[in-house]
DNA sequence: TATTGTTATACTCTATAACTATA
DNA sequence: TATAGTTATAGAGTATAACAATA
């Protein structure tokens, strides 16, 4: 589609797409180590994070990526500590909204300030690198966020 | 280090930081959904790309940044479908060395070749976009990657 | 009937602690 | 004594299947 089809593919792309993978990797352990930090996993931070305005347990499932069901306790245990609190939804009863409560959102913003090796990261750059940056990989989101 | 202390932190680098997260969680459920097609989960693909020569048990403990008492229930549900197998280190008798298998290394060539939504995202840029953002990527290895 | 949230179950990953066999 | 690998244990995430309440 962007390209007349390469039937050697771009030693380029592969090599980006094995940086991407080891980045990525190294990406996330920092946000699980930091998350693990304030005694979250990271599936619990990602959930806190989304729960920012009320979300329905069902599309805490979606953007997570998981069954309905595990939602469940998740959300159990993030109440259990005071992070998130679960509100009946008055249209439709069947459904229970999740918000964080301000602790719960306290937490996830220093989480997000105290990512370090992703600010060290960040900080080797230059600003002007930064928006280049930035440009390239909002051009990536588009493919990469499709999921079926 | 790199610029005057700035007392407003960068909007650029806020933002950057956000988007790094969200491509990290779609890449990352990437590669998970494509390891989970080949029935594998995505410790296991990570370690099964890890031995493509011989690496000592613990070694991959500290690559895969876990317990190694955790490296034993992995590596042997790997060698129970074959795609991995022990080998005791004749320098040392305490050593096992964990290899791929013939079909462990077809599977990890195949889990990288059907990354869909990588493969996706990286064909929406040109060859020149493709080695700027490259180059950038390797200029922040070295921050993401030094980890306590 | 269909959907939302939950429960029950089984498997995997995870850290901690204790064990064995080597060094 | 120190180290490599294992085992035992407990907690958390995951999918599947079945269920109650509501639409």
């Amino acid at each position: 589609m962007t390209a007349p089809t390469d039937p050697a593919p771009s030693a380029v792309k592969s090599r980006l797409l094995d940086l991407m993978v080891a980045l990525g990797t190294a990406h996330w352990q920092d946000y699980a180590a930091t998350a693990a930090q304030h005694g979250l996993t990271s599936v619990q931070a990602r959930l806190l994070a989304q729960v920012t305005a009320p979300v329905p347990m069902r599309g805490l499932a979606e953007q997570l990526g998981c069954d309905a069901s595990n939602v469940t306790g998740i959300v159990d245990r993030l109440q259990a500590r005071g992070l998130v609190v679960r509100e009946s939804d008055e249209r439709d009863r069947r459904v229970k909204n999740v918000v964080a409560t301000d602790e719960g959102l306290a937490t996830i913003q220093r989480i997000r300030a105290e990512m370090q090796a992703t600010h060290t990261a960040l900080d080797a750059l230059t600003e002007d690198e930064r928006v280049t940056l930035y440009a390239l990989l909002e051009r990536l989101r588009p493919g990469l966020e499709n999921r079926d």
